[in-house]
DNA sequence: CTGAAAGCGCTAACAT
DNA sequence: ATGTTAGCGCTTTCAG
């Protein structure tokens, strides 16, 4: 059997609530038997059972994090963040790939409240609203999403402004004198407030952005050549793409090198998040960032607060994502030829 | 307060054990029961506290999985394999992320042994074997290694041969013709034995690798470039470069590239692991792969056997390396010019 | 086939 | 300053 905390309080000659106390710093107790209780802790090496404290406690100190795919790198970063921040504040997590499963993803939020987790932060995702997110379906349970942004549920959110992302990359194009785009999204809700943002920009400057210089799948490398060789072969073809993803954006690279387009010279690449991958591409690849690690820092703070019932009110912490620019985008080649005069225009408008 | 056992045993009119039976599928109840049972269950959307039953029953269901760096690819591929097979198994997995740091692993395995997880899975990591993996620290806690072998240690172990995966970067750089060469490696003991694979193969030619040509420290991309700069500033100046891992190599590329060194013309790298980061770099890495999947599956097999106590003797499965050929390696320059006369010779000896 | 009761290891009033 | 005691929600003999 293994020592509790019965043994410890017999052998140091006090009872269990003093070994409790002493234990947890709790009540008072003198240092002689303080010492003392240590001393025997020490010696027969106790640790004490966390699932029985957290049986009569109020809380398991244990978060759930589910998000789509631990291996891709966006997901690692934020993990790595969350685990980060939710250490220093005394919690573990448990972690669960959902593999963008609706299914599993009601699953094991069904575990995770057997387990009684205080908290469980879901990153991106499918569109799962009911079966989890659902007032009824949570019971309770505090939740909080990074990178999925639902306005209509009052829950902590963190992600950045993907309208404002996809207006950004589209006007970084445009400035370079892209008359004629394509899309590349993945089948998440955050990628379609891109494309509203990507089309915004475009209309601003009387543009349009047609369908079928759009599509839309899983974000796959595959998927990205996939559909980049399907744009390029529109007529008029399109000299930039924008991906929703840097996984994306690798797979139009791969596209363009397999057509013996040069990137950025012959095609131009934007893609999204800011991975560690965008910057081992060739080219190094023109991205809008996602402050990842700060997302998975916040959202631990929001959701312990909550928690903890220090803040009731919800927060949706819209950040700011930022273009970085590598090596994947430039003028279009008619326009490098014209002196960029097709881009002017659209400066002087403002 | 939340629904128990006992709510749905009272609305059933049974008593908590037959509730608890129909629940666990123990027992013998009555079919008309254990359909009353569910309904109530159903009603109140009741889901049973685990952490109860973890505090009565042997096993808490829960593993641990301690190890550097969640937001590198290798360790992310490895993790999610573990997380997937745990959950095939019925084991949920808490992340534990260790910085390479020794006391963070003590503290983390601490933490775990309190919350009474069933086992814990450690990929890689610092060299602390007597803080966590000494018979004594772990107080019977079972415990299984990846990508980490410890041959004096009787523990469940998953690893690559790695003197087999350094030799076989070397006979691959050989046979291409390469006999001054570099190699990188990271601070870990398994890279020291891809080391002294690496000198074998090299010695089986008549060749030494100097100390000089030689340089080891943490994985980062900014070390491989520093190191790589170190290395080239020799004379002569290495035609090959071995790093034991993508991202190191990945740093070497970038240095070349600050060199204007070209690669393979000027300068084979070769990698280690295989990561998604291998594929997409330019040019793409040739790279010893690890199966880092079933690296991670057939862990988690191990260790639950192991806490199942349906196996005592302790495995080590050691795995067999591959090179995977892409664009990093080419014969060097002077061997190119002469038609390969200085490669020959090695060729006919076996 | 079902129920009563004794724990599992710990916390938290409430006494002393 | 320390001890008593009643649970926390569940599993598991052992009776019936």
């Amino acid at each position: 059997m293994r020592t509790t905390i019965f043994d410890i309080a017999k052998e140091a000659n006090v009872s269990i609530a003093t070994v409790s106390k002493v234990i947890n710093n709790t009540g008072r107790i003198s240092e002689k038997t303080r010492k003392k209780v240590l001393e025997v802790i020490e010696k027969h090496n106790y640790t004490p059972n966390l699932l029985a404290t957290a049986l009569t406690s109020k809380y398991s100190y244990t978060l759930g994090l589910m998000m789509p795919n631990l291996a891709n790198p966006f997901f690692g970063e934020i993990a790595k963040s969350v685990e980060d921040r939710a250490r220093e504040l005394g919690f573990s997590v448990i972690m669960c790939s959902t593999e963008y499963d609706a299914e599993k993803e009601a699953w094991y939020f069904t575990l995770l409240q057997k387990k009684r987790v205080d908290g469980v932060i879901i990153i991106s995702g499918v569109e799962n609203e009911d079966a989890i997110l659902g007032q009824k379906a949570r019971a309770g349970m505090p939740i909080a999403l990074v990178a999925r942004d639902i306005p209509t549920l009052p829950i902590n959110t963190v992600c950045v402004d993907d309208f404002l992302g996809g207006y950004m990359a589209a006007r970084h194009l445009l400035q370079l004198g892209h008359r004629n785009m394509g899309m590349i999204l993945e089948n998440i809700r955050a990628a379609r407030e891109r494309l509203r943002g990507f089309r915004k920009a475009l209309e601003e400057e009387g543009l349009t952005l047609e369908d079928r210089y759009v599509a839309e799948g899983e974000a796959t490398i595959e998927n990205g050549k996939l559909f980049a060789h399907r744009l390029l072969d529109k007529k008029p073809s399109p000299t930039a793409i924008f991906a929703t993803n840097d996984i994306l954006a690798i797979g139009v690279i791969r596209a363009a090198n397999e057509r013996n387009l040069k990137v950025p010279d012959d095609l131009s690449v934007v893609g999204f998040d800011n991975t560690i991958l965008a910057t081992i591409t060739d080219p190094p690849l023109t991205t809008i960032a996602q402050p990842m690690s700060l997302m998975g820092s916040t959202i631990v703070d929001l959701l312990v607060q909550e928690i903890k019932g220090e803040e009731t009110n919800k927060q949706r912490i819209i950040l700011v994502p930022e273009l970085v620019l590598r090596g994947s985008t430039k003028e279009p080649r008619q326009v490098a030829q014209q002196e960029g005069s097709l881009a002017q225009p659209s400066f002087s408008g403002g």
